[in-house]
DNA sequence: CAAATTAGGTTAAACGTTTTATCAAATAAA
DNA sequence: TTTATTTGATAAAACGTTTAACCTAATTTG
């Protein structure tokens, strides 16, 4: 049986709670018993229980890392290094990382991740959108929370965000460097942020440029960012307008789509079309020709956000802190100059 | 205030022992009961506390995972995809991974990963090599383990383990298909047991074929598999023998050293030389020429190990019941005909 | 029909900590 | 020298469960 406070008190000839508050560096125990008590601890090899320890003073070690289901797939490579990335911080820092998912569409009458029923963590990294439903549920519990590449306009909440307007105009700025006019923005959900700072950041390049504006080479919808939804929105490019020879589309699985959507319509890319992506997800190099993209570091912000949520947890940080993290252009096969 | 089990115990007009019943689906409390006490679990929305649980019960929903510090790194792709399928299966199963590392040289008196010590784990998976004396220590506990492509000669416990020796065949096969007879194997660690039984397979499928069998053409040492070693590896190689046309290595991580030789010292991949390695990370596609190899479902082996642990903590699988995943060549560009 | 068994539940101890209130001894203040 | 304060430690309650032992009423057995 491994050994308990019980048995380092007996040991010691002290009481359980010396033992307690040395364990618990309290200045009230001289250093004399101090030193004793950790000599004891120490040939005993003892380590308090989490149970017990969470038990009363609400301290697990855990913290909890929580996305819709939908940013959680094998397929999925945005969110999944992100993930990585706090698993490589809260080792070091010493803190465990509960996965949980939600539905994308989270309702009020859904359970929440057992993590939190079960108080079993010290604070809450949340990536991706996640919806309005879930985080009206989760303020009601005060509890330590960071977003990454989110930023609820509900309330004031701590976040790591890409720099998504600077990348938007790299991209394109890349593409108008290469001589490029007719550049075309293809958007998915245009209610997500990020994809709406993108756009921004698209706009800003075009007007900088002093291009002619043509809101009709942007295209968006309000569905998922999937690799259909990238192809029918150059479907519907591509109806309207055929002289674009380039397109900035607003993360790499779009572009995927867009791309496919090219193919079967034999434009050529680059030589016809330019397509820049934006994430920079491995399927970027799978694919022909391999995608030119705005690099997003994505472990980075996965070790950010827990810097900072522990930061929090210790009151070391205020709990509305925002941290921006940089992007770079990664210019690959897929843009060239124009003919 | 959360609900606690009083409170239910409370307005369901029973004790707190007949609740815990219900929650442990005991079959001592009728029906009628049962059915009360779950309707004010629902209406309250009651969960119990997983640290009171824990404490006296041991069951703690989370399962361990171990890896030494060496195979966790930003640029490790192997079992950090391993993991990866472990989380997709913890959150099926409801249970939550813990992650932890361990030195690669472990020593006897070095802490414990942290779930261990606090007893804050229901089964424990181990990714990879890992050092005797770890093991040992682990011996004592008596806990749940499964072991994910490593097989401890010490004793007998559960295994998920990849098919190296047919992956070994299948890699040779490939290259003397193409025409090769003078095939090297790079192997790095000799005495880890999933490079041998890769060597295994070359050997076997050399002997099949009726070529000569050249020990001068296996190059192993004792060192970690690392890019260097491979890239020392073919020096030796290439010191002793000029007229090699193939090289088998023994993961992609040599490979990529091997490549790296052959770039140096002017021979061309694949016109002078075939070569092919074993796992598929990502890395492969990032190269010139992209890598032949056989592919290792690692998110499989992630899966397949939860899968395997849960049925040892509920006891419906023998303790050292092993578990052999396929595996698949992949034809890219690095091989190909002799000329 | 009395005794034995069973069904359905309760009581209370236990799990291993933290922490508040308390206490005794030592020191400082009056 | 008495009183007040400080220092260092302890006793005991609390945290929220599980579970062994026990109890009572209903049912079965001989």
């Amino acid at each position: 049986m491994r050994p308990t406070i019980k048995d380092v008190a007996k040991m010691a000839n002290v009481s359980i709670a010396t033992v307690s508050l040395v364990l618990n560096n309290n200045q009230r125990i001289s250093k004399e018993t101090r030193k004793k008590v950790n000599k004891v601890i120490e040939t005993l090899n003892y380590h308090p229980s989490r149970s017990a320890r969470g038990l009363v003073s609400h301290k697990t070690g855990n913290l909890g890392f929580i996305l819709t289901d939908n940013h959680f797939l094998r397929t999925e490579p945005f969110y999944t290094r992100v993930f990585l990335g706090t698993e490589f911080e809260a080792r070091e820092r010493n803190y465990y990382i509960l996965l949980s998912t939600i539905a994308a569409n989270f309702k009020k009458s859904d359970p929440l991740p057992r993590f939190i029923l079960e108080r079993n963590f010290d604070g809450i990294i949340i990536a991706g959108r996640v919806p309005d439903t879930f985080i009206n549920i989760l303020s009601n519990y005060d509890v330590p929370v960071v977003f990454v590449d989110y930023n609820p306009s509900l309330d004031e909440y701590a976040n790591v965000l890409i720099d998504n307007i600077r990348g938007g105009v790299l991209a394109t700025e890349h593409l108008i460097s290469r001589g490029h006019k007719n550049i075309a923005f293809i958007g998915g959900e245009s209610n997500h942020p990020s994809i709406n700072e993108r756009m921004q950041g698209y706009k800003t390049a075009i007007q900088n440029a002093k291009i002619k504006n043509n809101d009709n080479l942007i295209i968006t919808n309000n569905e998922f960012l999937s690799r259909q939804n990238g192809y029918d929105c150059a479907e519907i490019l591509f109806k309207k307008r055929r002289k674009v020879t380039a397109i900035f589309a607003a993360n790499d699985t779009t572009a995927i789509g867009v791309l496919q959507y090219l193919k079967d319509n034999k434009y050529k890319v680059p030589e016809d079309v330019s397509l820049i992506g934006f994430d920079d997800v491995e399927a970027d190099l799978l694919i022909d020709p391999p995608l030119t993209t705005v690099r997003v570091p994505k472990i980075e912000m996965g070790t950010e956000a827990v810097q900072l949520l522990i930061n929090i947890i210790n009151k070391k940080s205020i709990a509305a802190k925002k941290i921006i993290v940089p992007v770079k252009l990664i210019v690959r096969d897929s843009t060239s100059y124009i003919n």
